[in-house]
DNA sequence: GAGAAATATTGCGCGCACTGCAATCGTTGT
DNA sequence: ACAACGATTGCAGTGCGCGCAATATTTCTC
Protein backbone atom coordinates (compact mmCIF):
# COMPACT_ATOMS: atom_id res chain seq x y z
CA UNK A 1 0.00 0.00 0.00
CA UNK A 2 1.45 3.11 -1.18
CA UNK A 3 2.53 6.66 1.34
CA UNK A 4 -1.27 8.12 -0.78
CA UNK A 5 -3.78 5.70 0.39
CA UNK A 6 -2.15 5.24 3.83
CA UNK A 7 -2.42 9.21 4.21
CA UNK A 8 -6.19 8.53 3.02
CA UNK A 9 -6.59 6.44 5.71
CA UNK A 10 -5.23 8.13 8.13
CA UNK A 11 -7.59 11.24 7.54
CA UNK A 12 -10.28 9.12 7.60
CA UNK A 13 -9.71 7.72 10.71
CA UNK A 14 -8.74 10.95 11.96
CA UNK A 15 -11.54 12.63 11.34
CA UNK A 16 -13.87 9.83 12.14
CA UNK A 17 -12.63 10.07 15.72
CA UNK A 18 -12.08 13.24 16.10
CA UNK A 19 -16.31 13.34 15.36
CA UNK A 20 -16.78 10.73 17.49
CA UNK A 21 -14.63 12.32 20.54
CA UNK A 22 -16.09 15.83 19.69
CA UNK A 23 -19.88 14.78 19.98
CA UNK A 24 -19.41 12.94 23.11
CA UNK A 25 -17.77 15.12 24.59
CA UNK A 26 -20.38 18.54 23.53
CA UNK A 27 -23.06 17.06 22.13
CA UNK A 28 -23.05 16.50 17.78
CA UNK A 29 -25.12 20.33 17.94
CA UNK A 30 -22.78 22.17 19.39
CA UNK A 31 -19.68 20.39 17.14
CA UNK A 32 -19.26 21.65 14.31
CA UNK A 33 -17.46 20.70 11.17
CA UNK A 34 -14.95 23.11 11.43
CA UNK A 35 -13.91 21.68 14.37
CA UNK A 36 -13.67 18.51 13.56
CA UNK A 37 -11.49 19.62 10.72
CA UNK A 38 -9.30 21.83 12.73
CA UNK A 39 -8.84 18.80 15.25
CA UNK A 40 -7.72 16.70 12.14
CA UNK A 41 -5.99 19.13 10.50
CA UNK A 42 -7.13 19.17 7.30
CA UNK A 43 -9.39 21.91 5.79
CA UNK A 44 -13.38 21.70 6.37
CA UNK A 45 -14.02 21.57 2.81
CA UNK A 46 -11.91 18.25 3.14
CA UNK A 47 -14.09 16.93 5.09
CA UNK A 48 -16.96 16.84 2.42
CA UNK A 49 -14.42 14.95 0.23
CA UNK A 50 -14.42 12.11 2.57
CA UNK A 51 -18.08 12.24 4.23
CA UNK A 52 -21.02 13.18 2.94
CA UNK A 53 -22.89 13.74 6.08
CA UNK A 54 -21.62 14.72 9.52
CA UNK A 55 -23.15 11.47 10.58
CA UNK A 56 -21.48 9.52 8.38
CA UNK A 57 -18.29 10.22 9.98
CA UNK A 58 -19.76 9.26 13.47
CA UNK A 59 -20.42 5.77 11.77
CA UNK A 60 -17.87 5.18 9.29
CA UNK A 61 -16.71 1.87 11.26
CA UNK A 62 -20.14 0.07 11.42
CA UNK A 63 -19.47 -2.64 9.43
CA UNK A 64 -21.92 -2.88 5.95
CA UNK A 65 -21.28 -6.32 4.38
CA UNK A 66 -20.58 -9.87 5.67
CA UNK A 67 -16.87 -11.14 5.70
CA UNK A 68 -16.20 -12.50 2.16
CA UNK A 69 -14.47 -15.22 3.25
CA UNK A 70 -17.01 -16.34 6.06
CA UNK A 71 -19.33 -15.51 3.23
CA UNK A 72 -17.96 -18.03 0.75
CA UNK A 73 -17.85 -20.77 3.20
CA UNK A 74 -21.31 -20.48 4.35
CA UNK A 75 -22.89 -20.31 1.09
CA UNK A 76 -20.62 -23.78 0.44
CA UNK A 77 -22.82 -25.07 2.99
CA UNK A 78 -20.06 -25.09 5.72
CA UNK A 79 -18.35 -25.00 8.07
CA UNK A 80 -20.40 -27.70 10.01
CA UNK A 81 -23.29 -28.39 7.91
CA UNK A 82 -25.57 -27.34 10.56
CA UNK A 83 -27.28 -24.00 9.52
CA UNK A 84 -28.15 -22.05 12.76
CA UNK A 85 -24.53 -23.28 13.75
CA UNK A 86 -23.04 -22.13 10.67
CA UNK A 87 -24.80 -18.47 10.42
CA UNK A 88 -23.77 -17.99 14.02
CA UNK A 89 -20.35 -18.34 12.47
CA UNK A 90 -20.95 -16.07 10.03
CA UNK A 91 -22.12 -13.42 11.64
CA UNK A 92 -19.85 -13.48 14.51
CA UNK A 93 -16.94 -13.47 11.71
CA UNK A 94 -18.42 -10.29 9.80
CA UNK A 95 -19.55 -8.34 12.58
CA UNK A 96 -16.50 -8.50 15.42
CA UNK A 97 -14.10 -7.42 12.89
CA UNK A 98 -10.97 -6.90 15.19
CA UNK A 99 -9.44 -10.09 16.42
CA UNK A 100 -8.64 -7.76 19.64
CA UNK A 101 -11.16 -8.29 21.62
CA UNK A 102 -11.04 -5.94 24.15
CA UNK A 103 -10.58 -3.10 21.14
CA UNK A 104 -14.09 -4.51 20.16
CA UNK A 105 -15.20 -3.92 23.56
CA UNK A 106 -14.10 -0.99 23.48
CA UNK A 107 -15.88 0.30 20.04
CA UNK A 108 -19.39 -1.52 21.27
CA UNK A 109 -19.12 0.47 24.40
CA UNK A 110 -18.33 3.63 22.48
CA UNK A 111 -20.93 3.23 19.59
CA UNK A 112 -23.24 2.54 22.82
CA UNK A 113 -22.35 5.78 24.17
CA UNK A 114 -22.89 8.19 21.15
CA UNK A 115 -26.23 6.41 20.66
CA UNK A 116 -27.50 7.40 23.77
CA UNK A 117 -26.09 10.56 23.82
CA UNK A 118 -27.56 11.12 19.75
CA UNK A 119 -30.65 8.61 19.15
CA UNK A 120 -31.40 10.30 16.19
CA UNK A 121 -28.01 8.60 15.03
CA UNK A 122 -30.25 5.11 15.66
CA UNK A 123 -31.53 5.18 11.90
CA UNK A 124 -28.48 5.75 10.11
CA UNK A 125 -27.10 2.69 12.38
CA UNK A 126 -30.31 0.58 11.56
CA UNK A 127 -29.79 1.25 7.71
CA UNK A 128 -26.57 0.53 7.92
CA UNK A 129 -27.56 -3.71 9.76
CA UNK A 130 -30.04 -3.40 7.18
CA UNK A 131 -27.94 -3.43 4.43
CA UNK A 132 -25.78 -6.20 6.68
CA UNK A 133 -29.54 -7.85 6.48
CA UNK A 134 -29.52 -8.31 2.77
CA UNK A 135 -26.15 -9.37 2.60
CA UNK A 136 -26.73 -12.05 4.42
CA UNK A 137 -30.13 -12.95 3.13
CA UNK A 138 -28.87 -13.54 -0.11
CA UNK A 139 -25.61 -15.61 1.37
CA UNK A 140 -29.06 -17.72 2.42
CA UNK A 141 -30.87 -17.90 -0.43
CA UNK A 142 -27.14 -19.28 -2.39
CA UNK A 143 -26.69 -21.74 -0.17
CA UNK A 144 -30.39 -23.05 -0.32
CA UNK A 145 -29.77 -22.96 -4.10
CA UNK A 146 -33.43 -20.60 -4.42
CA UNK A 147 -33.59 -17.16 -5.94
CA UNK A 148 -31.90 -14.49 -4.19
CA UNK A 149 -35.30 -12.27 -3.68
CA UNK A 150 -36.29 -15.57 -1.84
CA UNK A 151 -39.36 -14.20 0.90
CA UNK A 152 -37.94 -16.90 2.81
CA UNK A 153 -34.39 -16.15 3.41
CA UNK A 154 -35.19 -12.75 3.54
CA UNK A 155 -37.35 -12.96 6.75
CA UNK A 156 -34.97 -15.39 8.58
CA UNK A 157 -32.02 -12.70 7.74
CA UNK A 158 -33.43 -10.44 9.07
CA UNK A 159 -34.52 -12.12 12.80
CA UNK A 160 -31.12 -13.33 12.41
CA UNK A 161 -30.08 -9.98 12.43
CA UNK A 162 -32.24 -9.31 15.33
CA UNK A 163 -31.01 -11.47 17.17
CA UNK A 164 -27.51 -10.41 16.91
CA UNK A 165 -28.36 -6.92 17.67
CA UNK A 166 -29.59 -8.14 20.98
CA UNK A 167 -26.73 -10.55 21.41
CA UNK A 168 -24.48 -7.55 21.50
CA UNK A 169 -26.27 -5.05 23.77
CA UNK A 170 -24.75 -7.07 26.68
CA UNK A 171 -21.57 -6.98 25.71
CA UNK A 172 -20.09 -4.19 27.07
CA UNK A 173 -21.11 -4.62 30.55
CA UNK A 174 -19.81 -8.29 30.93
CA UNK A 175 -16.36 -9.54 30.67
CA UNK A 176 -16.87 -11.99 28.55
CA UNK A 177 -14.87 -13.95 25.43
CA UNK A 178 -15.83 -14.53 21.49
CA UNK A 179 -17.13 -17.67 22.84
CA UNK A 180 -19.71 -16.62 25.50
CA UNK A 181 -21.05 -14.33 22.67
CA UNK A 182 -21.19 -17.22 20.41
CA UNK A 183 -23.35 -18.64 23.39
CA UNK A 184 -25.74 -15.52 23.69
CA UNK A 185 -26.33 -15.57 20.06
CA UNK A 186 -27.05 -19.42 19.64
CA UNK A 187 -29.87 -18.78 23.00
CA UNK A 188 -31.26 -16.10 20.71
CA UNK A 189 -31.82 -18.59 17.98
CA UNK A 190 -33.51 -20.65 19.66
CA UNK A 191 -35.60 -18.65 21.36
CA UNK A 192 -36.65 -17.79 17.97
CA UNK A 193 -37.17 -21.68 17.46
CA UNK A 194 -39.31 -21.38 20.69
CA UNK A 195 -41.72 -18.53 20.06
CA UNK A 196 -42.17 -19.09 16.59
CA UNK A 197 -42.24 -23.33 16.74
CA UNK A 198 -44.74 -23.92 19.49
CA UNK A 199 -45.80 -27.54 20.01
CA UNK A 200 -42.94 -28.31 18.33
CA UNK A 201 -41.02 -29.45 21.07
CA UNK A 202 -38.42 -31.78 21.78
CA UNK B 1 -62.69 18.75 18.33
CA UNK B 2 -62.71 22.69 17.67
CA UNK B 3 -61.82 24.48 14.83
CA UNK B 4 -58.15 24.78 15.83
CA UNK B 5 -57.31 20.95 15.93
CA UNK B 6 -59.08 20.37 13.08
CA UNK B 7 -57.21 22.99 11.35
CA UNK B 8 -53.72 21.92 12.02
CA UNK B 9 -54.77 18.49 11.14
CA UNK B 10 -55.95 20.00 7.78
CA UNK B 11 -52.35 21.85 7.65
CA UNK B 12 -50.53 19.50 8.48
CA UNK B 13 -51.33 17.00 6.06
CA UNK B 14 -51.36 19.55 3.14
CA UNK B 15 -47.65 20.17 4.31
CA UNK B 16 -47.36 15.78 4.23
CA UNK B 17 -49.21 15.43 0.59
CA UNK B 18 -47.65 18.18 -0.65
CA UNK B 19 -44.24 17.21 0.13
CA UNK B 20 -45.08 13.31 -0.87
CA UNK B 21 -46.08 14.30 -4.14
CA UNK B 22 -43.51 16.73 -4.93
CA UNK B 23 -40.59 14.56 -4.48
CA UNK B 24 -42.58 12.06 -6.47
CA UNK B 25 -42.28 14.24 -9.31
CA UNK B 26 -38.86 16.28 -9.28
CA UNK B 27 -36.91 14.01 -6.49
CA UNK B 28 -36.63 15.33 -2.81
CA UNK B 29 -33.10 17.35 -3.50
CA UNK B 30 -34.63 19.59 -6.13
CA UNK B 31 -38.08 20.16 -3.35
CA UNK B 32 -37.30 23.57 -1.36
CA UNK B 33 -39.24 23.92 1.68
CA UNK B 34 -40.57 27.12 0.24
CA UNK B 35 -42.20 24.91 -2.36
CA UNK B 36 -43.83 22.47 0.05
CA UNK B 37 -44.91 25.29 2.03
CA UNK B 38 -46.72 27.44 -1.22
CA UNK B 39 -48.28 24.36 -2.31
CA UNK B 40 -49.94 23.87 0.87
CA UNK B 41 -50.57 27.71 1.35
CA UNK B 42 -48.70 28.43 4.60
CA UNK B 43 -45.18 30.61 5.41
CA UNK B 44 -41.86 28.84 4.84
CA UNK B 45 -41.27 28.89 8.77
CA UNK B 46 -45.02 26.89 9.61
CA UNK B 47 -43.11 24.19 7.84
CA UNK B 48 -41.05 24.37 10.79
CA UNK B 49 -43.52 24.59 12.90
CA UNK B 50 -44.93 20.93 12.09
CA UNK B 51 -41.38 19.01 11.11
CA UNK B 52 -38.02 18.91 12.41
CA UNK B 53 -36.99 18.12 8.50
CA UNK B 54 -38.29 18.20 5.38
CA UNK B 55 -38.29 14.05 5.40
CA UNK B 56 -40.20 14.28 8.78
CA UNK B 57 -43.03 15.57 6.40
CA UNK B 58 -42.52 12.15 4.51
CA UNK B 59 -42.78 10.05 6.47
CA UNK B 60 -45.26 11.56 8.89
CA UNK B 61 -48.16 9.24 8.55
CA UNK B 62 -46.12 6.47 8.85
CA UNK B 63 -47.52 4.80 12.65
CA UNK B 64 -44.37 4.53 15.52
CA UNK B 65 -46.72 2.70 18.06
CA UNK B 66 -49.19 -0.13 18.73
CA UNK B 67 -53.22 0.56 18.39
CA UNK B 68 -54.14 0.78 22.16
CA UNK B 69 -56.88 -1.48 22.18
CA UNK B 70 -55.06 -3.95 20.15
CA UNK B 71 -52.44 -3.76 22.88
CA UNK B 72 -54.54 -4.39 25.79
CA UNK B 73 -56.39 -7.29 24.41
CA UNK B 74 -52.96 -8.81 23.13
CA UNK B 75 -51.48 -8.15 26.53
CA UNK B 76 -54.53 -9.85 28.42
CA UNK B 77 -53.80 -13.08 26.94
CA UNK B 78 -56.60 -12.29 23.85
CA UNK B 79 -58.00 -12.71 21.59
CA UNK B 80 -57.49 -16.51 20.95
CA UNK B 81 -54.72 -17.32 23.38
CA UNK B 82 -52.45 -18.73 20.84
CA UNK B 83 -48.94 -17.07 20.91
CA UNK B 84 -48.54 -16.44 17.53
CA UNK B 85 -52.21 -15.75 15.99
CA UNK B 86 -52.73 -13.15 18.92
CA UNK B 87 -49.52 -11.77 17.75
CA UNK B 88 -50.56 -11.35 14.34
CA UNK B 89 -53.80 -9.79 15.16
CA UNK B 90 -52.18 -7.07 17.35
CA UNK B 91 -49.67 -6.13 14.29
CA UNK B 92 -52.50 -6.26 11.57
CA UNK B 93 -54.76 -3.70 13.66
CA UNK B 94 -51.44 -1.78 14.41
CA UNK B 95 -50.24 -1.37 11.17
CA UNK B 96 -53.49 -0.97 8.80
CA UNK B 97 -54.62 1.99 10.28
CA UNK B 98 -57.49 2.84 7.87
CA UNK B 99 -60.33 0.30 7.35
CA UNK B 100 -60.49 0.92 4.03
CA UNK B 101 -57.89 -1.60 2.52
CA UNK B 102 -58.07 0.14 -0.81
CA UNK B 103 -56.76 3.11 0.25
CA UNK B 104 -54.33 1.59 2.77
CA UNK B 105 -52.77 -0.30 -0.43
CA UNK B 106 -52.44 2.74 -1.82
CA UNK B 107 -50.58 3.84 1.17
CA UNK B 108 -48.55 1.36 1.25
CA UNK B 109 -47.58 1.39 -2.51
CA UNK B 110 -46.94 5.36 -2.37
CA UNK B 111 -44.21 4.78 0.37
CA UNK B 112 -43.03 2.25 -1.50
CA UNK B 113 -42.43 4.85 -4.54
CA UNK B 114 -41.03 6.75 -1.99
CA UNK B 115 -38.23 4.55 -0.81
CA UNK B 116 -37.32 3.78 -4.39
CA UNK B 117 -37.08 7.42 -5.53
CA UNK B 118 -35.01 8.61 -2.31
CA UNK B 119 -33.31 5.98 -0.92
CA UNK B 120 -32.01 7.52 2.20
CA UNK B 121 -35.42 8.04 3.57
CA UNK B 122 -34.84 4.73 4.50
CA UNK B 123 -33.33 4.93 7.46
CA UNK B 124 -36.11 7.04 9.14
CA UNK B 125 -38.66 4.48 7.78
CA UNK B 126 -36.61 1.71 9.79
CA UNK B 127 -35.98 3.75 12.71
CA UNK B 128 -40.23 4.63 13.00
CA UNK B 129 -40.52 0.36 12.80
CA UNK B 130 -37.64 0.12 15.14
CA UNK B 131 -40.07 2.60 17.97
CA UNK B 132 -42.99 -0.34 16.99
CA UNK B 133 -41.01 -2.68 17.71
CA UNK B 134 -39.92 -1.40 21.04
CA UNK B 135 -43.47 -1.61 21.71
CA UNK B 136 -44.45 -4.93 20.35
CA UNK B 137 -41.32 -5.87 23.05
CA UNK B 138 -42.95 -4.75 26.18
CA UNK B 139 -46.04 -6.09 25.02
CA UNK B 140 -45.06 -9.42 24.47
CA UNK B 141 -42.94 -8.79 28.04
CA UNK B 142 -46.21 -7.81 30.06
CA UNK B 143 -48.19 -10.37 28.17
CA UNK B 144 -45.49 -12.92 29.36
CA UNK B 145 -45.36 -11.31 32.74
CA UNK B 146 -41.77 -10.97 32.44
CA UNK B 147 -39.03 -8.08 33.04
CA UNK B 148 -40.08 -5.11 30.29
CA UNK B 149 -36.53 -5.39 28.90
CA UNK B 150 -36.64 -9.04 28.85
CA UNK B 151 -33.76 -10.72 26.26
CA UNK B 152 -36.56 -13.15 24.81
CA UNK B 153 -39.21 -10.67 24.40
CA UNK B 154 -36.84 -8.07 21.94
CA UNK B 155 -35.39 -11.03 19.87
CA UNK B 156 -38.84 -12.01 19.38
CA UNK B 157 -40.18 -8.50 18.67
CA UNK B 158 -37.42 -7.84 16.14
CA UNK B 159 -38.67 -11.17 14.16
CA UNK B 160 -42.24 -10.13 14.24
CA UNK B 161 -41.37 -7.04 13.10
CA UNK B 162 -39.06 -8.59 10.30
CA UNK B 163 -41.88 -10.86 9.19
CA UNK B 164 -44.27 -8.27 9.07
CA UNK B 165 -42.14 -5.99 6.34
CA UNK B 166 -41.48 -8.87 4.82
CA UNK B 167 -45.29 -9.59 4.33
CA UNK B 168 -46.32 -5.84 3.61
CA UNK B 169 -43.65 -6.23 0.04
CA UNK B 170 -45.82 -7.77 -1.77
CA UNK B 171 -49.33 -6.27 -0.69
CA UNK B 172 -49.13 -3.36 -3.42
CA UNK B 173 -48.56 -5.68 -6.41
CA UNK B 174 -51.03 -8.03 -5.64
CA UNK B 175 -54.63 -7.63 -5.23
CA UNK B 176 -55.56 -9.46 -2.00
CA UNK B 177 -57.74 -8.58 0.78
CA UNK B 178 -57.16 -8.26 4.60
CA UNK B 179 -57.40 -11.79 5.09
CA UNK B 180 -55.08 -13.11 2.43
CA UNK B 181 -52.53 -10.80 4.22
CA UNK B 182 -52.92 -11.69 7.51
CA UNK B 183 -51.80 -15.28 5.59
CA UNK B 184 -48.96 -14.06 4.44
CA UNK B 185 -48.25 -13.05 7.76
CA UNK B 186 -48.71 -16.17 9.47
CA UNK B 187 -46.79 -18.30 6.91
CA UNK B 188 -43.71 -15.46 8.02
CA UNK B 189 -43.85 -17.00 11.07
CA UNK B 190 -44.09 -20.40 10.49
CA UNK B 191 -40.45 -19.70 8.68
CA UNK B 192 -39.04 -18.60 11.48
CA UNK B 193 -39.90 -21.57 13.19
CA UNK B 194 -39.04 -23.70 10.37
CA UNK B 195 -35.29 -22.18 10.28
CA UNK B 196 -34.52 -21.57 13.78
CA UNK B 197 -36.37 -24.80 15.57
CA UNK B 198 -34.39 -27.59 13.34
CA UNK B 199 -35.17 -30.58 14.46
CA UNK B 200 -38.30 -30.01 15.75
CA UNK B 201 -41.12 -30.55 13.16
CA UNK B 202 -44.21 -31.60 14.15
C1' DG C 1 -71.13 40.21 21.39
C1' DA C 2 -66.79 42.69 23.25
C1' DG C 3 -62.57 42.24 25.24
C1' DA C 4 -58.92 39.34 27.27
C1' DA C 5 -56.17 35.22 27.20
C1' DA C 6 -54.20 31.63 24.70
C1' DT C 7 -52.14 29.87 20.70
C1' DA C 8 -50.87 29.68 15.79
C1' DT C 9 -48.68 32.07 11.85
C1' DT C 10 -45.36 34.85 9.98
C1' DG C 11 -41.09 37.72 8.89
C1' DC C 12 -36.43 38.47 9.90
C1' DG C 13 -31.82 37.31 10.80
C1' DC C 14 -28.39 34.07 11.62
C1' DG C 15 -25.27 30.01 11.74
C1' DC C 16 -23.92 26.27 9.49
C1' DA C 17 -24.27 22.01 6.46
C1' DC C 18 -23.21 20.86 2.01
C1' DT C 19 -21.85 21.62 -3.16
C1' DG C 20 -19.51 23.05 -7.63
C1' DC C 21 -15.63 25.06 -9.44
C1' DA C 22 -11.05 26.35 -10.21
C1' DA C 23 -6.48 26.88 -8.27
C1' DT C 24 -2.76 24.74 -5.79
C1' DC C 25 -0.07 21.33 -3.70
C1' DG C 26 1.81 16.75 -3.02
C1' DT C 27 2.62 12.00 -4.85
C1' DT C 28 3.83 8.80 -8.45
C1' DG C 29 5.79 7.02 -12.60
C1' DT C 30 9.06 7.82 -16.60
C1' DA D 1 13.64 16.54 -13.63
C1' DC D 2 9.33 16.53 -15.57
C1' DA D 3 4.87 15.16 -16.61
C1' DA D 4 0.63 13.17 -15.06
C1' DC D 5 -2.36 12.26 -11.67
C1' DG D 6 -4.94 12.86 -7.59
C1' DA D 7 -5.77 15.05 -3.18
C1' DT D 8 -6.40 19.49 -0.61
C1' DT D 9 -7.98 23.90 -0.30
C1' DG D 10 -10.49 28.51 -0.82
C1' DC D 11 -14.37 30.76 -2.48
C1' DA D 12 -18.95 31.64 -3.41
C1' DG D 13 -23.50 30.15 -3.29
C1' DT D 14 -27.95 27.59 -1.91
C1' DG D 15 -31.02 26.31 1.39
C1' DC D 16 -32.07 24.01 5.90
C1' DG D 17 -33.35 24.77 10.47
C1' DC D 18 -33.93 27.75 14.59
C1' DG D 19 -34.59 31.69 17.98
C1' DC D 20 -37.06 35.72 18.53
C1' DA D 21 -40.41 39.18 18.38
C1' DA D 22 -44.50 40.88 15.99
C1' DT D 23 -48.94 39.85 14.16
C1' DA D 24 -53.18 37.30 13.27
C1' DT D 25 -56.63 33.93 14.74
C1' DT D 26 -59.23 31.12 17.81
C1' DT D 27 -61.12 30.37 22.40
C1' DC D 28 -62.58 31.77 26.87
C1' DT D 29 -65.02 34.89 30.05
C1' DC D 30 -68.35 38.00 31.25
Amino acid sequence: MGLRERKKLATRRALREAAVRLTLERGLENVTVEAISAEADVSPRTFFNYFATKEDALLDDVPVSLDEEAREEFVAGGPTGVFTEDLGALLMASLLVSGDLGRQRADIALRRQLMDREPHLLPGLLSRFHDVERSVASAMAERAGVPLDDARSQVAAAAAMAATRQSMKGVPEHEEGVDELRARLGEAFRTLGDVFAPGRRG
